[in-house]
DNA sequence: TCGGTCCCTTGACCAAAATCAAGGCGGGCG
DNA sequence: CGCCCGCCTTGATTTTGGTCAAGGGACCGA
């Protein structure tokens, strides 16, 4: 077994799964290498194909007849994209490119839908990858509409430190400042200026290197202009004890879950 | 058969699946009446329905701690919603309430979770919600990225008028303006005065009576910054001969399709 | 009929982000 | 080594949309 099917069969998607389902459909697929920049396929195109990421970042985008980009989402390892396409009547509604050097393992459709009508989980896979694809839509359409600039850069910044533990820390950004920055819907000179104006809630930026003073901070400035929950923010960090979470308003924002709507 | 059960027949959600699941399904159902205003169940309620307009108008959206809120989609006859979070792991991601007096029926979660395992069918056409939900968020996503507040509103006349034949006409707004301009994620100031700038292609208003000059004009102002084929479209109208269409660029925009993406 | 409320519009002003333009830094390549 | 190119930053300026405030008009209920 490669080590790229070890990996895959971790996945919460694989690890699920029979083997008797599991087994095929990672012997039907294929790993593929992209070049950053590569084209993995382009918006309406006939959707042949289900994706995972296996390393790399992959760019998912739509791209208007006039020219601008709106970048829909940026893919790392163990993230699947396509699936909802293979599976609805049209082609691909967006272009995915490698937006840096990436290996992505590619299912046929075919075989993803034959197993998906001989095992019924196959099918509540997809169907849960799609969720928490709307979910990610749902709260991407919520900051844009809602949040400043530096705002959902801090977010973002969250994000990557998701994986962090203490009070605060630092990581590098993992890809550049300018996709980061398309991926927010802003310009990159927009995403400049809202990283130093995020100097003043302690975070520090040396070129791609950024060290987040106190995550609580970075917290009370971003979240509570999002309604993400603990579970649904990928910025959370629920599960890590006293000081060090993310998003979990439910401390700070005494109004959290109690939504107030006026009856009638 | 009462008439609203006539109606959810005729849905395609329910035309394409066997009697044998429809009826059940339809049977285990419930019409439930909500005036305006009041809400159908709120944020991370723990999902136990699934729901479909009858009449009027549903809105979905999110609320911040801080109070603002983000409409996720504004739904009439026809409509489906909470579908996803039935199978989905979590609550409801969203809010819904009646933005105008509103029909519903509402599905049970178990005994759409039941029938789905035993048919197929009835997973598939789920899916293929899901599928079209996740376009129009994709879509709403890029228009808020890419697109300027007038072409945003002048968008949403075209769905409007997509039922429309000939090169222009006119129809009534279906609800509040100020609920427009939430949809669109704008203040109800600067979907006034966006309307007003729509005067200079052709769009007249009167109160909630919309004139359109001519639908052309509008693509023409409007299409150019979104990338969405005919197809995917609400506001296109290619079924349509000549001087009807709507985003159909295929004809205006001579780039359209031929993607360029510099590679490397 | 008279208020009153709600929704919409308009104007003046302000803040945020895009645009335009220039320059710096670093990495890769000749 | 030095040059060039891509990416990033910064500054000046413009544009866009948000904010605040005032007023008009339709609808509703007393």
């Amino acid at each position: 077994m490669e080590k790229s099917e070890t990996f895959l069969r971790g996945l919460p998607f694989f690890s699920e799964l029979d083997d008797a389902v599991a087994t095929p459909m990672l012997k039907a697929g294929l790993e593929r290498s992209h070049a950053r920049g590569e084209n993995i396929f382009l918006q309406n195109d006939a959707a042949s194909r289900m994706f995972i990421v296996l390393s790399g970042w992959v760019k998912l985008f739509r791209q208007t007849p006039d020219g601008d980009e709106a970048v829909l989402a940026l893919l790392s390892a163990g993230d699947m994209f396509g699936e909802a396409a293979i599976f609805g009547a049209a082609g691909y509604p967006f272009s995915a490119t490698a937006a840096e050097d990436a290996k992505v393992f590619e299912i046929p459709g075919d075989t993803l839908r034959t197993l998906a009508k001989q095992n019924h989980d196959v099918m509540a896979r997809v169907m849960d990858s799609m969720s928490r694809e709307l979910r990610n839509l749902q709260m991407q359409n919520e900051h844009l509409a809602l949040m400043s600039a530096p705002q959902r850069v801090g977010c973002l910044l969250l994000q990557f430190s998701a994986g962090l533990t203490g009070a605060g820390g630092g990581f590098t950004l993992p890809y550049d400042k300018s996709l980061a920055a398309a991926r927010l819907g802003m310009k990159p000179e927009t995403f400049s200026r809202a990283l130093s104006q995020l100097k003043s809630v302690g975070v520090s930026v040396d070129g791609a290197d950024v060290k987040i003073a106190s995550f609580a901070n970075l917290v009370d400035y971003c979240c509570a202009h999002c309604s993400a929950l603990p579970g649904e923010c990928p910025g959370s960090r629920s599960e890590h004890g006293e000081g060090t979470k993310h998003c979990d308003r439910t401390a700070t924002c005494p109004g959290r879950r109690v939504i107030k709507i006026t009856e009638k």
